[in-house]
DNA sequence: TAGCTTATTGATCGTTTGATCAACAAGGGG
DNA sequence: CCCCTTGTTGATCAAACGATCAATAAGCTA
């Protein structure tokens, strides 16, 4: 029995095993965290000896820095497509906020806060850190000049608040992590501090 | 050779050992990271077996989140100490920023850092982690009230305030563990940006 | 001095990690 | 049809981890 007559496995193209392995690996990010992104753990996800992994990825620091880039450019792209439910840019903002400030901590936090402690030590990591914190800032710079234009923010300094904004989410994310001071109020704080930043009403991001 | 006539070991108290361990703990941690924090690099660190480690201690997790604490409550007894050279709060704040936002990150970044990633899943670790963010929290805005008594700051609600500082230094660290936008810039936009929180001239904080 | 408590040792167990490597086999080129 | 490149396997290595445990010896007590 088990004859291998029907199951013949297929010999697939280093291109097609390398999405596979690079998906797994996000996968087991996303799920148990970035730690979790082990040779055998990517190997049994995607159903291969642990050699083929190795095989394929060059050293487990490109592949959890790989890991890492692609859970949080998906976020990124998740909140983007949110946001453009609606033109206004106060609107918008605010379901950033929402998605970002959610009650229980997310899974992409924990991801964040440990690519931010492993790239002290993990250079391929820290660069990939880098270009996702990088793609976030001009996020938020352009949704801050967008708000400006419409003259619903202030004249402000669109890169300054936009840093002076991801400092904060980065901060409370990190905070939400061993659930300090996780009253449904932080989000309200949050709001209130960059409606202060953006010059409108204290009331005017609430979603 | 080697007679151990000379060097008589001597049997420490429970009380001793468990302190030395907690030293060694805490220098591990503050040299090489809460994740170098382990049963054997405490013990030749001591200078006794493997085994005597693990009789003391109840639990690696306990001990790295006792390291953790002894590491971090020294950061905030030599801020407050270094903070006591004047008694104007604007002043005395502005060298809680230059200890806190010095150029490189500091090796307290990084055990920060890993206390909320690695206190997601170690929960003795996450109390301390919180204990300590109390205790950063109460420091802040006692200095936060202190301006404003003395006039110095406007009258701000010291506890949001303080909450908001907190979360900007705690995501600035992170963000400098990754060497993301480490300009000397950094630190001017902080406090440009407390200054405005604090409702005081936006060059007032500067050292 | 005899005995008992217990700090201390060092070996050991079972896991897990990243990496390497000989061997196997799929499948395209000649 | 055969051969040769190479995707793929699975065993294996050396290192590190937390934890356990029998055995040793220090030093107080009777």
């Amino acid at each position: 029995m088990t004859q291998a007559s029907t199951v013949r496995r297929r010999r697939k193209t280093p291109a097609e095993r390398r999405d596979e392995i690079a998906a797994a690996a996000r996968g087991i990010a996303l799920a148990d965290g970035l730690d979790a992104v082990t040779l055998r753990a990517v190997a049994a996800r995607v159903g291969v000896a642990p050699g083929l992994v190795a095989h394929h990825a060059d050293g487990m620091d490109a592949l959890v820095a790989e890991a890492f880039g692609a859970v949080v450019a998906d976020e990124l792209r998740a909140v983007v497509a949110a946001m453009r439910v609606t033109d206004a840019a106060t609107a918008r903002l605010g379901i950033l906020l929402d998605t970002v400030l959610g009650d229980e901590p997310s899974a992409v936090t924990l991801v964040w806060v440990q690519g931010w402690a492993l790239g002290a030590r993990n250079e391929a990591l820290a660069a990939r850190v880098r270009a996702e914190m990088d793609a976030w800032q001009r996020a938020l710079a352009a949704e801050i000049v967008r708000g400006t234009g419409r003259g619903e923010f202030a004249e402000v300094d669109a890169d300054a608040v936009a840093w002076h904004l991801l400092a904060m989410i980065d901060g409370l994310g990190a905070h939400g992590l061993v659930r300090w001071r996780d009253d449904p109020s932080r989000a309200d704080l949050t709001r209130r501090a960059l409606a202060a930043l953006l010059g409108v009403a204290p009331g005017a991001l609430h979603g």
